[in-house]
RNA sequence: CGCGGGGUGGAGCAGCCUGGUAGCUCGUUGGGCUCAUAACCCAAAGGUCGUCGGUUCAAAUCCGGCCCCCGCAACCA
């Protein structure tokens, strides 16, 4: 086989807070990947570094007083911590402030210029005074100019869904102070993404996945817009060398980091950088999450095109970690910090469950503690230890250790086993992580019925030479499992490896016969999980505030019975309807203001399909008074209007009798 | 009519491209075994494959409408 040279990276982790569980499915991802092309002899660098640039991170530095450099140097040892507890070591874990970084950035740019791919203009911009600095949308907070919704985000109004330019806000404020901004102008630097609009359609499907590409068509209906790659002084970045005072923004710079950490690793191990990212043969692989394809399937393609650098070979795309069919929160209790699981548990069984569930989708994966405990007890421990487990130690009580011949009657299975290496090669290559643990688990079950077919424990008595046989027959099933695992379980194969007197095990080994070897004394190789430990780490995911009533809108299950105590939580309030509107772009809501006695609310109702604005106004209405706000697309909602019917034209507003006041509750 | 993904026994998934009696693991129930980590083996119960319609001798699979769920800065409160 041709020795590939191949360079594997994850997406740089942003070195502003600790890693989440979501990053370690990605790292675990990539890194199974790489074990794979290892196992297979293959030239193989496993990249990673922080991304250490940008605004948050000079602002979280400040905030903690530090200088940026060592702030992001903490988190970036912090990350290499976590990452080697759960077994996932980098060839280089470098970091995007280092000068040889800074040396291929400047050499992006040079390559860049001279494609005709820059603009230069002058823009407007929101200027903090107290800060001396340009704010970047997200520390900006403001009215929205379209709805007129106070306290709206920079660029978009979580109430009426507007997106505009910060310019365009009424009242501009930094988020953080309060303070009022001014406009500036300010020269940027501009990528004409849209000159490798043809490129990257023709390029693009051939490199992702399905799915993903589906979604960037999306963009690519429209002309592609300018990429602003420049930020003003100050900045935590490198500065734009014939641009004063203007810095690469972060995301113009990350991606690089794929290149200039490969080429710190090889200066590390005497190899030429060049071997991996100018040789046509060399091959390169990404893996991601589906929040950043936009800036691995267009910007950095075409930032490539620019230069002689290769292009990816691959870009995988993952979904992200739900529970119960929600995304993984702290807040809702349904996440964990990585310190915690790692506090309880063995890492390999994190790892052999993200692979029994990867897949070469961008499908978001469900992760809840009990399958997960299920799946690791029966398929990894029950199932495949256990095939080691009962034929080493019957090996060694009636054998002394030493393996016999294969037996006749398992030869089918073995060799059936042996003829799949192919078929779980390409899995591997593709990605199809979930397809390999079935197809282990299959021949793992088939080993234990073979053996319990023919109760070797009875037939020790009368035919040892045959039990010696049957034990070799399912050690050597359990070994290749334990080979074509190794990606997902290095540790296992490390031991199992140590088991049957080899040293480390390569592809190659499946094709060593284990007959007449000797076996090293057998110890546990891997326990089950214990409910405890579950339960700890439930009690590790309580959530930091009380967990906010899950809003069930499930069908029109009868209502279960409750008491007095469970009725008086809900605040009933008389309210008069002092103005109603149509919310503009809103097909189903009126907006409405209630007065409440001596309080005022805002309330968004479904309740457009029934009546106009005009007919409300005055009426008094019944109303949840102490409904938790919530924030919609056109503002906050702060409570909610009783009605009746099934909706659309049949629905009925209740409204109280004559005589009641708008604030009184209803008992 | 925004985009993408999805809806298959209690849970997690495969099958759909290339139509042909609904499959795997877990869980449950009953039995067996005792080499093995309360592991392993055998058996049973449990699904009109979201829904309505179409194509076909035949539809989980192909086509169309609708409903629902998840995510995407994205319309019950």
């Amino acid at each position: 086989m041709k020795k590939r040279n191949i360079v594997v990276t994850p997406a740089l982790p942003y070195a502003n807070a600790p890693l989440h569980i979501g990053h370690l499915l990605e790292h675990t991802q990539a890194n199974i990947w790489y074990l794979f092309q290892k196992l297979r002899g293959h030239n193989c660098k496993f990249i990673c570094g922080s991304d250490s640039h940008g605004t948050p991170i000079m602002l979280a530095a400040r905030k903690q007083k530090i200088a940026e450099d060592k702030f992001v140097e903490n988190m970036r040892l912090n990350h290499i911590k976590d990452l080697n507890d759960f077994g996932i070591y980098y060839d280089k874990f470098s970091s995007t402030h280092t000068e040889t970084h800074k040396k291929y950035v400047y050499e992006f740019y040079e390559q860049i210029k001279k494609s005709d791919a820059i603009d230069v203009r002058t823009i407007d911009q929101l200027y903090s005074e107290n800060e001396g600095m340009f704010l970047p949308d997200r520390y900006i907070k403001g009215t929205c100019p379209k709805c007129k919704s106070e306290n709206q985000n920079g660029d978009n109004c979580d109430s009426c869904g507007a997106t505009y330019s910060p310019m365009d806000m009424i009242n501009p404020r930094s988020a953080e102070s309060g303070e009022e901004l001014v406009i500036r102008q300010s020269e940027h630097v501009f990528f004409k993404l849209n000159q490798y609009k043809d490129f990257l359609t023709k390029w693009l499907p051939e490199h992702t996945n399905k799915e993903t590409h589906n979604k960037v068509k999306e963009w690519f209906n429209d002309d592609l817009k300018d990429w602003d790659i420049s930020r003003d002084n100050p900045y935590f970045g490198f500065e734009i060398p014939d641009k004063p005072g203007k810095y690469f923004y972060v995301w113009a710079d990350a991606p690089i980091g794929y290149l200039s950490a490969t080429a710190e690793a090889c200066a590390e191990s005497g190899e030429n950088v060049d071997d991996f990212w100018r040789n046509p043969e060399a091959e390169i692989y990404h893996f991601i999450g589906k929040d950043i394809v936009n800036f691995h399937c267009l910007f950095w393609p075409a930032f490539l095109s620019c230069t002689d650098f290769n292009l990816p070979n691959r870009i995988f795309v993952h979904g992200f970690l739900n529970t119960n069919n929600e995304k993984m929160s702290k807040s809702k209790g349904t996440s964990f910090n990585i310190r915690s699981y790692i506090n309880h548990l063995d890492p390999s069984y994190i790892r052999y469950y993200f692979a029994t569930k990867l897949s070469s989708k961008p499908n978001d994966i469900e992760f809840n503690l009990d399958d997960f405990s299920q799946r690791v007890n029966s398929d990894l421990v029950g199932k495949l230890i256990n095939l080691g487990s009962r034929g080493a130690q019957m090996l060694h009580k009636n054998f002394e250790g030493t393996c016999g011949k294969i037996d006749s009657e398992a030869q089918s299975i073995i060799d059936d086993f042996k003829n799949s290496a192919d078929n779980i090669a390409e899995l591997y290559e593709a990605c199809e992580y979930s397809k390999v643990t079935t197809l282990i688990r299959e021949f793992t079950d088939k080993a234990n019925q073979y053996f319990d077919s023919l109760e070797p424990w009875k037939l020790v008595k009368t035919d040892p030479e045959r039990v010696q046989n049957i034990l070799t027959s399912i050690l050597s099933i359990f070994r290749s499992a334990v080979i074509y695992l190794a990606p997902v379980l290095p540790v296992l194969a490390k031991d199992t490896a140590t088991l049957f007197n080899e040293g480390e095990f390569t592809w190659d080994s499946l094709n060593k016969s284990i007959e007449g070897a000797k076996l090293q004394p057998y110890k546990h190789l891997m326990k089950r999980i214990d409910k405890k430990q579950i339960e700890a780490i439930k009690a590790d995911m309580a959530p930091s505030q009380p967990k906010p009533e899950k809003p069930k809108k499930k069908k029109s299950e009868t209502p279960k019975e409750i008491t007095i105590d469970d009725f008086i939580k809900v605040d009933l309030r008389v309210a008069e309807i002092v103005e109603a509107k149509e919310v503009e772009g809103a097909d189903k809501l009126l907006q409405l203001t209630l007065n409440v006695g001596e309080d005022t609310k805002n309330v968004f109702a479904g309740i457009k399909s029934a009546y106009k604005p005009e007919d409300l106004k005055g009426k008094l209405v019944a109303m949840v008074y102490n409904l938790k706000p919530r924030k919609m697309k056109f503002g906050m909602s702060e409570g909610m209007v009783l009605a009746a019917g099934p909706g659309g034209k049949d629905l009925f507003v209740l409204t109280p009798d004559s005589g009641a006041k708008p604030g009184q509750k209803i008992k």
